[in-house]
RNA sequence: GGAGAGGUGGGUGAGUGGCUGAAACCACCGGUUUGCUAAACCGGCGUACUCCGAUUAGGGGUACCGAGGGUUCGAAUCCCUCCCUCUCCGCCA
């Protein structure tokens, strides 16, 4: 989310950013200011009103004290009016506001100066590109069948017990994921990460938190209640109300609907159970109750200092976390899905960084480079890519990707990715610091990126170190964790 | 799952209907004093929104004591619902 004052002051500004991103509607920021400035009248109303309020007690108190209340009484009828004017602002404000507040989660993030200007991956810029890519006296093999071969990995066994996307890793195809994860989480110790283990499911404060939500909600699973549950809670519920009161005041809508029911021919209890399935049905499609399993650790571990105001001195705080990432992926099909391309579930280590704001760019570069640390330990060909405007993402100023070599596919696939959100999520999650010497808390800028998303780098490990004789060199920097170097066939 | 206690500012913690945006202490900031540091003393110090002021300085107002409702002329304080934390018991990896 965007600072209200900033759209005020640079409405141009944010035109841009919209533009060059592809995120959104023209009229954006017009709705933004429109629905900002009537938000911004009838709270005067409101405040004008309760200030009325106010000052009719503070006359009543001492009245009523000595015992004045015929003298009371002309303000007390006063107030009672008043209150029925805030009842009715009241309601206009909390409308204005949710309007105001969905334009805001509309408008994305503004690209810093240095991104490149453009609407399609092929206007990313390559700023960096390995020279000398791995050649064969073989045709080398994809990582699936190689996988497959050494009975590393099980993608048919995972489609049957869970889905397509949802692979088993086996035997030493398992080991090479626990020491990749080991490997990796050593690299960000030592580079001064602390270590963190986050919940793998989050609530929905979170995900608006970090910008999943409200835009991205169809890229998580979901975990919801069941419905007949919710269904019993909810007949209980209203059976309850019914037998105290004949009729539900508030919210109508409920009574409506009840008498409509009634008025089919039903009898009263019909008609309860038919508005608890209603009501069940509503809040679950609203999302209320719901849990996401995470896409990323950069959820929870970002989530973590929500709604805190940290101390400036321990700024930069810098969080790694393995965890195993879900992703819907709805709608992608083909060679890119093929084998360990693109899974429902990986695993992933993230880095995060909380920062001083005048900080962030530099600390951009920093994770860069701890992110590509990785990916040379490995000594995978590979090339640094800055994102253009438009392939950039909704709540990014900058971003780099990482991509490895796959020699078993010729084509680079992503690994790391790796963004400044300056004040973004801050602004949205509510996390400040105090600054050095006093004053009023600011945000924090918030960074992050992968070091490194499992599969690819299995995929390209598999692919770029297969031998004539089709075993497999582990790299050097992972033996100590695998415990054997090569991959040999096994027979059977 | 059963029983009880509790959620107040950056922190500890007082506060049972108006004089409380909230004592006190700690932390923090400014100053005085002092070879330096420390101590002592004096002063300052919540957040968000909004209006006025020239987008300064500054001033006015509103809201916020876990969240949401209610009672009341008036609620941190009373009532209801929910969430969370802690203690004890039970169950359990």
């Amino acid at each position: 989310m965007l600072d209200a004052q900033f759209i005020r002051d640079n409405p141009g500004l944010v035109r841009k950013a919209i533009a060059d991103k592809n995120a959104g509607e023209a009229d954006l920021v017009d709705r933004a200011l429109e629905t900002d400035q009537q938000r911004r009248a009838s709270l005067t109303d409101l405040q004008t009103l309760q200030q009325q309020l106010n000052e009719a007690g503070k006359q009543i108190g001492p009245l009523m004290k000595e015992g004045k209340r015929d003298e009371a009484a002309p303000l007390i009828e006063q107030t009672t009016q008043l209150k029925e004017q805030l009842k009715e602002v009241e309601e206009t404000v909390r409308k204005r506001e949710e309007a105001f507040n969905a334009v805001m989660l509309e408008i994305p993030n503004i690209p810093h100066e240095s991104v490149p200007v453009g609407h399609s991956p092929e206007e990313n810029e390559v700023v960096f590109e390995w020279d000398e890519l791995p050649s064969f006296d073989f045709e080398p093999k994809p990582h699936w069948e190689l996988a497959t071969k050494h009975g590393l990995i099980d993608f048919e066994r995972g489609a049957k017990v869970t889905g397509a996307g949802f692979p088993f890793y086996i035997g030493k195809g398992a080991r090479l994921q626990r020491a990749l994860i080991q490997f990796f989480l050593d690299l960000a110790g030592e580079a001064g990460y602390t270590e963190m283990q986050p919940p793998l499911v989050i609530n929905e404060a979170s995900g608006i938190g970090t910008g999943q939500l409200p835009d991205k909600e169809g890229q998580m699973y979901m975990t919801e209640p069941k419905i007949e549950e919710l269904n019993n809670v909810l007949w209980r519920k209203l059976t309850e109300l019914y037998q105290e009161n004949e009729n539900i005041e508030e919210p109508k809508i409920i009574n409506t609907f009840v008498r409509d029911v009634m008025s089919e021919g039903h009898d009263l209890d019909v008609a309860l159970k038919a508005t608890a399935k209603v009501l069940a049905e509503q809040m679950i499609e609203e999302g209320l109750f719901a849990l996401y399993m995470i896409p990323t650790a950069e959820v929870p571990v970002t989530n973590f200092h929500r709604d805190e105001i940290l101390d400036a001195a321990d700024l930069p705080i810098k969080y790694a976390a393995y965890t195993p990432c879900f992703r819907r992926e709805a709608g992608s099909y083909g060679k890119d899905v093929r084998g360990l391309n693109r899974l429902h579930q990986f695993d992933k280590v993230e880095l995060v960084r909380f920062v001083h704001p005048d900080e962030s760019y530099d600390h951009l570069e920093q994770l860069r480079e701890d992110a590509e640390r990785a990916v040379q330990q490995l000594g995978l060909p590979y090339r640094r890519v800055l994102m253009c405007t438009g392939d950039m993402g909704f709540t990014q100023t900058k971003k780099y990707d990482l991509e490895v070599w796959s020699a078993g596919q010729g084509r680079w696939l992503e690994v790391s990715s790796i963004s400044n959100f300056e004040a973004f999520q801050a602004r949205r999650a509510n996390i400040r610091f105090r600054p050095e010497g006093g004053g009023k808390p600011q945000f924090v800028h918030t960074l992050n990126g992968s070091a490194l998303a499992l599969p690819r780098i299995v995929a390209a490990l598999l692919e770029n170190n297969q031998q004539a004789d089709g075993s497999i060199m582990i790299p050097e920097c992972l033996r100590r964790y695998t415990g054997f170097d090569r991959i040999t066939e096994v027979p059977g």
